[in-house]
DNA sequence: GAGTGGTCTAGACCACTGT
DNA sequence: CAGTGGTCTAGACCACTCC
């Protein structure tokens, strides 16, 4: 049954009220983080709407990024998960500075824990190492034939106290290159210490400059299970890739970061006026 | 009435099942972009769902981005949006270098022009200046009192073709900083050539270092009309802080860019081994 | 077992789009 | 006008969590 029917123009569903309603009280600090909502049908009777209109303004409010549902639990103001920072430039300058270290002391501290800041004992990188063939996008990247063996490497890195991964990631590389070195086609060496700049040193590469390319995107099942999203969480999606210093693309990588939890960090120098 | 209930351990709601089977046939290529589905009440008899079900299988293709509503028309396979890159280190560089140069000369070309390729007559830029008071968030980045007066500018970038913005932007600077050139109070001197970094200039600010703070979420609701987002669309938000040579920060800012439009580019030289 | 959110039905009226 | 998606109702059974 419906009731009062505005004609003014700026009629809003009563949905959408309930959930601006609850938003202001989330914003304003009435319910704070972890407190749980009322229930569904408590808020059913309190708004005298149907439970189904009702869940449309908790659906409201997950896009969000406000509330999460439990099941069998209930609705509960999302508590902002620690962010963990993901510093860019800076970064590929450090890795690059280490390259030539001896083993043991690159092996102390390796890019990730350089970027989030954390003790190496806390991270596990699996990794998974594939041979595929260059599909016609991979081809032009590297600017090779369509069907030439890749090496793609597949990584997530998590801390060993939480299950969820901080990041998915995956890297190609032009098999061929890759076979200098046959240390480099083996699953079983990673974690490399001091990365793959130091990976590429070993076949006799040196990096000019590493582009780096964003974008936000809705995830997909696979990447929210992994990453054990919310519903409505973006990820932020970068693609890297490294130019040799003759020019070449020897490296390209796709991180996949949950948005909920990551924040990207780039530092530009800028040269001074004379 | 619920029909047959797997005791599987994978089982899968039926709404998702539908929804799943959409996205395949949008993947593999038997829905183009641009298509329509078919209707709701044509889906539900075809899989003999609810219209509730089927809808909610549609929200389910919505998140990910995958299909747009159109009321009193149909659900529509998205078409890819045009995406606009934003150049970022390159670009901060490019518009220090053009400080000195003379008024006529900068002003043929600004940054939203050198990020995105368009010409100049196609971006309006509206700005709305206001005086706020510095709140503890702005009081401990700028390192001055709460209740500081701070000179707020609003702006958007959008082309003349198009009615959505490209972006939305809101900057900060101490408002007595600003004051020492009383042009830069006045929003009618909007669009300033050659930017924020020359308007420092005017008033004896060199920059030495721009960072650049990414993170991913999903919009406000004003934001997702003022940027004329689809539900479920996230955005991408870049907090630039800008640091003078004696090491204060002397303007940051907040920019919003629709993450199904946006793409930023960053670029990192690296220096040569010896 | 009581209470929660997740899924689902079979209807209904509405505003909007096209012809 | 007929057809579409948007909103809404008043129920129902389910799996899950907590006591």
């Amino acid at each position: 049954m419906y009731r009062e029917r505005m004609t003014t123009r700026d009629w809003r569903p009563r949905y959408q009220v309930v959930a601006e309603e609850i938003r202001d009280q989330i914003l304003n600090g009435d319910l704070g983080p972890g407190d749980a909502l009322p229930s569904e049908p408590a808020l059913s009777t309190q708004y005298d709407l149907s439970r189904t209109s009702v869940r449309n303004a908790i659906q409201q409010l997950k896009e969000w990024g406000l509330v999460r549902s439990e099941r069998g639990r209930g609705n509960y103001v999302r508590p902002h998960r620690q962010r963990f920072i993901r510093k860019q430039p800076d970064l590929y300058q450090w890795e690059k500075n280490r390259v030539h270290l001896p083993d043991d002391e690159r092996g102390q501290e390796g890019a990730t824990e350089h970027q989030t800041g954390r003790p190496l004992s806390d991270l596990v990188i699996p990794a998974e190492y594939v041979t595929i063939e260059a599909g016609d996008e991979l081809a032009e990247i590297f600017g090779v034939e369509a069907g030439t063996p890749m090496l793609e490497r597949r990584y997530g890195t998590r801390t060993a106290d939480e299950a969820a991964p901080l990041s998915l990631g995956r890297s190609w590389i032009v098999k061929e290159t890759a076979a200098q070195n046959p240390d480099l086609l083996e699953a079983e060496n990673e974690p490399w210490p001091g990365g793959t700049q130091h990976q590429l040193f070993t076949i006799g590469i040196e990096l000019d400059r590493i582009e780096d390319r964003i974008i936000a995107r809705a995830p997909t099942a696979d990447e929210a299970l992994r990453l054990e999203l919310d519903p409505g969480t973006p990820v932020i999606v970068i693609r890297k890739t490294s130019f040799s210093t003759n020019g070449d693309v020897v490296e390209m990588a796709d991180v996949v970061l949950p948005s909920d939890r990551a924040e990207l960090h780039y530092m530009t120098s800028l040269e001074r006026w004379t």
